[in-house]
DNA sequence: TGTACATCAGTGAACGCGCGTTCACTGATGTAC
DNA sequence: TGTACATCAGTGAACGCGCGTTCACTGATGTAC
């Protein structure tokens, strides 16, 4: 135990700092436009070091990947305040569609930078999202708990809400960005009080 | 003009097929992954010719953009067939958020494929993205003839569209990317039901 | 306890590769006389 | 009409660059006696 110490500890530490570097690059800038150098760089190494803590780039990604995806997902539920699944569900969706979510990248949903990248990727992106993506899916559905189709409920509103925060990123600065925010907010809160 | 013939219509040809070819490639790749190379490949050409159709990789995707976002979302709104504001409308959400929509990325919606890209690479691809949107939206709203708010909710249902077909690209081949695109049609037909 | 050796996290230069871009060249087409 | 020269679309090798990955090395930490 003891003996383990010190340079374990080191190594733990430069292992988390790697992984909240990643974390950031990934919601900011995707796998691709994010290189090894600037991930190590970022946790305060040198590139050489990389390869004892990953055996590869896509090896750090994919469980980069799953962790920013649980944990931002998770914490997006988590602070869903109110006192009636409608009042919680509106919580999400303001909190998911707000211009404080677009302008922070690094902090948000992961969704907008590598949906793209990881239809194109393929494996063993693509089973790590779906698993991620149902995992989110069945809490989200949870919350929202409208009977049987809240799970397509659930589905729906993040197709929206995610298609709502790119797009309006992908237009950043202008009008029509804040519109989309807008319109997004008010499709989503009309699916919210119907109940079919 | 008869000084300007074989040369020029060789010339010509060959512009065409480059566009052609950029087209498919940014719908189905984006902008990084599409290599100059790539896209001469795609043309019957060569690489080093490429410098004396466009002055850059970006300034052939930048004009690329703006003809397969008009051309594709004309064309998309052009085949709404029905009898009423409503039924066309359905007919664009169905048509956009088909399993043959998600299956041919190369001739479908570009946004997919390149909005994160546009969000990170900035202008002038966001200007052109806007511009296009814009028109876009405006020929959207006018199908949907809602008065006062067709414009938003078009924009609404462009961002759910968006959203359900990039992510069950991103899942494509499981279960759940049936179950994104059918959740995004419920969700868009309760919003076109809906006047408020 | 002190000294000699082992370990191993991290360094930084080097590798091969694909990319965007350049450029000397080719050969078919067009022009001048 | 025929011949010599000009043009220019397209070729393919070369360039510098950034990338993922490898590897010989360093030096602090840990172990053995």
């Amino acid at each position: 135990m003891n003996s383990m110490n010190q340079k374990t500890r080191r190594k733990q530490k430069s292992h988390e700092a790697i992984v909240a570097s990643a974390s950031s690059l990934l919601r900011e800038r995707g796998i691709k436009a994010s290189s090894v150098m600037d991930v190590m760089k970022g946790a305060g190494l040198t590139v050489g070091g990389f390869y004892s803590h990953y055996g590869s780039k896509d090896e750090l990604f994919v469980e980069t990947l799953r962790k920013a995806a649980a944990s931002n997902w998770a914490h997006l539920l988590q602070s869903a305040k109110g006192d009636s699944p409608r009042s919680r569900t509106l919580c999400v969706l303001r909190q998911y569609l707000s211009s404080r979510h677009r302008d922070n990248k690094d902090t948000g949903c992961l969704l907008p930078s590598t949906a793209p990248e990881i239809a194109r990727q393929g494996e063993p992106y693509r089973s790590a999202l779906e698993q991620e993506l149902s995992e989110f899916v069945d809490s989200f559905a949870r919350i929202i708990d409208g009977g049987r189709n809240s799970r397509e409920k659930a589905l729906g509103l993040i197709a929206l809400m995610y298609g709502a925060l790119s797009l309006s990123r992908a237009v950043a600065g202008s009008r029509l960005s804040d519109q989309i925010l807008a319109a997004g907010r008010k499709l989503g809160e009309q699916a919210i009080s119907n109940d079919d």
